[in-house]
RNA sequence: GCCCGAAUGGCGGAACUGGUAGACGCGCCGGACUCAAAAUCCGGUGGUGGUGACACCGUGUGGGUUCGAUUCCCUCUUCGGGCACCA
């Protein structure tokens, strides 16, 4: 064995074997129970980042482990490789975003084989080749034929100079990216997914997934929104008369309407416009306003009268219409009724206006005041100053408001979704096409089966005005498949999200060129462990969830849920330097550029720039970002300290759901930690081979070591099977290491014990330093592969112990420790905690209360 | 604004089911080795008081439940993720 470890030896040698004994090609086998670990695939943006090297690390530990522990592991790769990145460098560039997504593949397919990942890459897809995405047409198709797939308009924004249809990123502060100009939206036909045909069973299932995480199961259901409530009708003579209805979880509170708001879109708005330019114009500004809800729900409340009113639906009185900028046209009927006294949005519209506001709910008895808002003037009472619904309570009232409006036809209750349609068309280049073509004499007509893939033409160069595809005649003429005249081809392309919405079925079997899915789906789905972003918690995860669904639905599939577990990983952060010029920008500087150090007289730290020596600032610790200048490259880590470094710092410097902060010393630290792994097993078998241990006749010293190495063991299996701790694994394998250091070395049999912790330790540590573990496997005497090598057993008998320490409290505060037998009875232990030293200076004569035993932990004495 | 998280030494974090707060690592301090430096090894390291044994304080803020709270409940503050065309 060298003495020296070189990270780059030892790597290569480890890979070499793993792809020589094709030791990650999964084949299906009955006989073991199998596993299917995925990891989010990453979009080709041209170099592994953090983030993925973090997600792809989580993802192999865990494959390398169940693979251990007796499992068919499969652990495959791909590529979301549609995407608007491609098109900026195209713009910026000139390359056609085809040559530089494969480049940017080629780079980062290089970058994953080096961290040692166990991917099987026979399986490897990426979603911009048409035998995948000729399944996204596909199945368009059937979705189509099930009504779940259809048109409507939908609003997009514009840029008026490009002529181009922006996405919201490129919308900077309401003006185009590259024009400057002022955004416009538009409403345009685009294909929408019926997703809130699910939206039930979409919520009620995640009451049957114990395997995600409670919060993103949480974020889900508020997404889904489900509220119930009740559809109330104002009628009124408005143009041909009919009812206004509005959408109400509160109908309690139907006594205190002052007013009602309808959104901008609202037909009761449009016809209020007709002969009010002043309104006309309000509404216009609404419309220009922002797209994006979070600036939409932060903006000032504006609002307008109408002129025009409705009757109550109780009381008949005339009840004010408003225009409001804050009431959505997408949720409910695109109107609220305004009830001040009773909801704090509704509170600051009618103070601004000064709109009436009338207290109808009694809460507690307290006081209601109209000066300011007070948070439990939302909260349920009893209802008050409302005719025949005074007294009833929330649900009373609710129940009795709703059988009232029934009889008048106005109303029932309902059940409201906050869950929209899902809308997947894109004015974009570089994605999957829609199978649609536009024939004057047939509307839009679905491309044939037969007819499928529509090819991307790939060689085009988006310029930033408008979509390419309008401007490539051999894409864009066609005949109508259904009358043979001459038709338009559909140019729009399919949101990303749709490519990513399957592609977990498709590596079951991504060889197949005749069938979208095949028998090997019902083999290896659904994904056992699914690893990816918090990020993505909501809309990728509901879109596949939904996706599954309809395939089950259309028979294709078994199973309902994708992923039976699920693991959110942290965000990957570091410290972010800049300096801010006196005029101009703010120019941020990579942390490999500077140095840090700290003034001896100040204890202040000082950051400076390496390249002139003076002083930057620090913005704190932040996610990794391209715009901040605070990544750090995986590949120059990979180069300085070999993978398993990295792979080990990123799981010892934070538990994996957490966000990770970076740190060149951590890097250090972990380098060092192998180091001294390496010369461990290093010094030890340059001793000689070590005798068979012989458990019958071991000192206790020698037993204590075999305690805590099979201590070790069995943490090390709970924290990466159950906990998911790989950062607490790690420790107490440091620790391991750290007793077996002290251990002596002086007979056979001590040589035997430090033989069996040592084989423990490189087994543990194994899944996170495959490459050198390997390496030590050998180096220890064994002849099999590490890679081969099952997940050793916990010896009980290792584990017994004669005694066990229980710490001592009075009132609660440590006042020491006890040795007691493991067998001891109660008597026996209160004996041995009232005559410890410390403990009777500390009850004195007071009399004992009360003594509380948690046996094998502590013994408390309530004085 | 709404929804979901998080906050513990100088720093990253540990404490798993309400039971020893600070495991493990980094940094720092002291020492060994060295002509010297790096690397490596050994020892120390939450704060305050005390020569010391030890005592008191201490888990973002303020309150509550409990024999006992980093852990459970309520309040507030700050930071992070998501908000439907970034992926």
């Amino acid at each position: 064995m060298q003495e020296r470890y070189e990270p780059a030896a030892v790597e290569a040698e480890a890979q070499h074997y793993w792809d020589h004994q094709h030791s990650f090609e999964a084949k299906e086998d009955d006989s073991r129970e199998k596993y299917y670990c995925l990891c989010m695939f990453p979009y080709p943006s041209g170099r592994l980042h953090m983030g993925h090297v973090r997600n792809y690390t989580i993802g192999d530990v865990l494959a390398r482990f169940m693979r251990m522990k007796g499992h068919n592991v499969l652990q495959p790769m791909g590529w979301d490789a549609f995407g608007l990145p491609a098109e900026n460098a195209a713009i910026a560039n000139g390359v056609p975003p085809a040559k530089w997504t494969l480049d940017n593949i080629a780079n980062m397919k290089a970058q994953l084989k080096s961290l040692g990942y166990g991917l099987d890459w026979t399986r490897e897809l990426r979603t911009c080749d048409p035998a995948y995405y000729r399944w996204d047409q596909w199945l368009f198709l059937r979705m189509l034929e099930k009504g779940i797939a259809y048109q409507k308009t939908g609003v997009v924004n514009w840029d008026p100079v490009d002529k181009t249809v922006l996405a919201n990123e490129q919308v900077i502060d309401g003006r185009g990216w590259r024009t400057g100009a002022l955004v416009e939206k538009r409403e345009i036909p685009m294909y929408f997914l019926k997703i809130t045909a699910y939206a039930e069973d979409l919520l009620q299932a995640l009451d049957h997934m114990p395997d995600w995480p409670e919060r993103v199961r949480t974020m889900q259901a508020n997404w889904i929104g489900r509220s119930e409530g009740v559809r109330l009708g104002f009628p009124h003579e408005i143009g041909e008369g009919g009812v206004l209805y509005a959408f109400t979880t509160r109908a309690d509170t139907i006594m205190g309407v002052t007013f009602c708001a309808v959104a901008a879109e609202h037909p009761l708005a449009a016809h209020a416009a007709q002969d009010n330019p002043r309104l006309a114009a309000f509404i216009e500004e609404c419309k220009r306003g922002p797209a994006v809800e979070a600036e939409l729900a932060t903006q000032e409340k504006k609002g307008m009268p109408t002129g025009l009113s409705v009757r109550h639906p109780i009381s008949g009185e005339a009840v004010p219409v408003w225009v409001g900028n804050y009431v959505l046209m997408s949720y409910g009927d695109g109107a609220v009724m305004g009830v001040p006294a009773h909801d704090e949005r509704d509170f600051e519209f009618a103070k601004k206006y000064g709109l009436s506001i009338q207290p109808v709910i009694d809460v507690d008895g307290r006081t209601y005041s109209t000066e300011a808002w007070q948070p439990w003037y939302s909260a349920h009472g009893r209802c008050v100053n409302s005719g025949r619904f005074d007294g009833l309570d929330y649900q009373g009232a609710v129940d009795a408001v709703a059988a009232d409006l029934g009889a008048k036809g106005l109303g029932e209750k309902r059940v409201t979704w906050r869950l929209r349609d899902w809308g997947i068309s894109r004015q974009r280049y570089w994605g999957c096409p829609i199978p649609i073509i536009h024939c004057t004499g047939c509307g839009a007509v679905p491309v044939p089966d037969e007819q499928l893939p529509v090819v991307l033409p790939v060689n085009l160069v988006p310029d930033g005005s408008g979509n390419p595809l309008l401007k490539c005649p051999e894409f864009l003429h066609v005949k109508c498949p259904k009358c043979g005249a001459d038709a338009r081809r559909e140019t729009d392309t399919m949101d990303t999200f749709v490519d990513s919405s399957w592609y977990f079925l498709r590596f079951a079997c991504a060889d197949n060129d005749q069938a979208m899915l095949d028998y090997r789906v019902q083999h290896w789905l659904p994904v056992d462990q699914y690893i990816g972003g918090i990020e993505h918690a909501i809309l990728h995860l509901l879109y596949s969830r939904f996706w599954t669904r309809f395939m089950h639905d259309m028979g294709a599939l078994s199973f309902n849920e994708p992923f039976t577990r699920y693991f959110a990983q942290g965000m990957v952060l570091n410290e972010v330097f800049f300096r801010r010029p006196e005029s101009g920008r703010v120019e941020y500087f990579n942390p490999s550029d500077v140095v840090l150090s700290t003034d001896k007289s100040t204890q202040r730290r000082v950051a400076v720039l390496r390249a002139d020596g003076k002083e930057v600032e620090s913005g704190g610790v932040v996610t990794m970002s391209k715009s901040k200048n605070n990544g750090v490259d995986p590949q120059a880590l990979v180069d300085e300290f070999g993978a398993d470094t990295a792979r080990l710092f990123m799981m010892f410097a934070a538990p994996p759901e957490q966000s990770l902060e970076w740190s060149d010393e951590g890097v250090q630290g972990a380098f060092r930690f192998i180091k001294r792994l390496w010369k461990a097993v290093h010094e030890h078998v340059s001793r000689g081979s070590a005798p068979p241990l012989d458990k019958s006749a071991l000192s206790e010293a020698q037993r204590a070591m075999r305690r805590q190495s099979h201590q070790t063991l069995a943490k090390v299996a709970d924290d990466f099977g159950r906990r998911r701790t790989f950062n607490t694994a790690i420790a107490a394998v440091m620790e391991l290491l750290n007793a077996l250091g002290k251990f002596p070395q002086e007979s056979p049999q001590d040589h035997s014990v430090q033989q069996e912790g040592l084989e423990i330790a490189v087994l543990a540590l194994s899944p996170i330093i495959p490459h050198v573990t390997h390496a030590l496997w050998q180096a220890l005497g064994r002849r099999t592969a590490l890679i081969d090598e099952p997940w050793p057993e916990v010896d009980a008998e290792a584990l017994q112990s004669a005694s066990v320490q229980l710490v001592v409290q009075v009132n609660g505060k440590l006042r020491g420790h006890i040795s007691v037998a493991v067998d001891a009875d109660e008597a026996a232990v209160r004996a041995a905690a009232l005559a410890e030293p410390n403990v009777k200076k500390f009850v004195g004569a007071a009399p004992v209360r009360k003594l509380i035993i948690v046996p094998g932990k502590l013994v408390n004495i309530v004085v």
